[in-house]
DNA sequence: TAACTACATTTTGTCGACAATATGTGGCAC
DNA sequence: GTGCCACATATTGTCGACAAAATGTAGTTA
């Protein structure tokens, strides 16, 4: 089922989350050749799993001198979110005509457990139930490049933002009602609107994230 | 000035160029071998060129197996314009909050330029034209992401579909008033105006591709 | 001391060869 | 003739070595 995996795939994999989860610091720099014996893998692959890493923003490169990791900044955070409201606000208003009734009935139903969860008491919305929801629409607007460029490049992005800055979980407890609202809007095909809900969604949370930092 | 170019860079865009300006035709199978002595080059920096051309959705890969050109395909146009608006939309509404006065007055000269093309009679508005003018805008949102998903990926591929379907310069006469309301809502600093009116003109085109298609 | 030059060192870029995997071909059983 | 298996072939994946470029260092001069 599962396509085979290279060496240069699971170095890259695991090259990534080193970066994302901070084992790894943003700014350094990235030595193939210290890299190469870290990982056990000849400098080939490493070189590979760079390459991806630059095409996903994660690291820089200069030719002739080398890579190194992004360096976090405010304003990058902020650029970030501009691109998700843009890209997801869409994937919304295509999901709302592209969804299968089933699909919506599944989202519903992660909703649901979601409300499960809040309603539970002391278990707060976690930070994987927002990424999963997103996740749903974003695969719900049958679109390939807005997928791709939101699973393999912007996500890990903000991810490593939110592990590093030290933001776990935001905004907790007024997320779950705009999931809602989101989700009926998609229930009634209502792509305008959708896509309206889904911008302000990300625009709250940019704005949160804002708040935090300063 | 110019940072240094690698061979790996030269055969990159060499073979992208060749790519989408159809010498190598969509769906063909891409060999290593091969390509590296048409190329003068050895397989790796093949290999990187190939990996690029990936990251850009230009040419698709599976493991093991090889690398292939993307397939040309009307939903496959669609789903780019849908990025597009989305993208370029948010382009318009950062650049007009982010545009400085000077770039503003740079593109309100260039848009009396292609008045004056557009005016002289015969000569219709220029694709290079177009796209001048989407550039300077994407530029304008000095947003990094945007920047580089739009000018890396996005427009080598409209281009490609542009080559390969035979349709250049799209919807000339009218584009030129829409360019014309667009800058307007620039200099008059209004965001959303300028995004809505952005994502109205790309959907005209869309709209207008798809006719032709049919 | 500051700045410039020449050299040594380190790091990246490129190459050809070998290993691993997939594809194509022929033969065999039924 | 059809389906399946084994083998030959071709292609991709990985590696170590060499070439080219940038950085760091020492020495010299003003």
């Amino acid at each position: 089922m599962n396509q085979p995996i290279t060496a240069a795939d699971k170095t890259f994999i695991a090259l990534r989350d080193d970066i994302v989860e901070g084992r790894i610091e943003a700014g350094s720099k990235l030595s193939e050749t210290e890299l190469s014996t870290k990982y056990a893998v000849s400098r080939a692959v490493i070189r590979e799993a760079i390459n991806r890493l630059e095409s996903c923003h994660i690291v820089e490169r200069k030719a002739n001198v080398g890579a190194r990791v992004v360096a976090l900044s405010p304003q990058g955070l902020i650029e970030l979110y501009q691109v998700r409201e843009s890209l997801e606000g869409m994937a919304a208003r295509l999901a709302a005509t592209n969804m299968t009734d089933d699909e919506i009935a599944d989202l519903s139903a992660l909703l649901q457990s979601h409300f499960n969860e809040v309603k539970g008491g002391e278990s707060y919305y976690q930070e994987a139930g927002d990424v999963d929801f997103h996740y749903r629409i974003i695969l719900g607007s049958k679109n390939k490049h807005l997928i791709s460029m939101l699973f393999d490049g912007i996500y890990h992005l903000v991810r490593m933002y939110r592990v590093q800055l030290g933001m776990a979980g935001p905004r907790v407890t007024t997320a779950y009602d705009e999931h809602k609202h989101i989700v009926q809007a998609i229930l009634n095909r209502d792509a305008e609107l959708a896509e309206m809900l889904m911008r302000r969604h990300i625009l709250y949370s940019k704005n949160s994230i804002e708040r935090k930092l300063s």
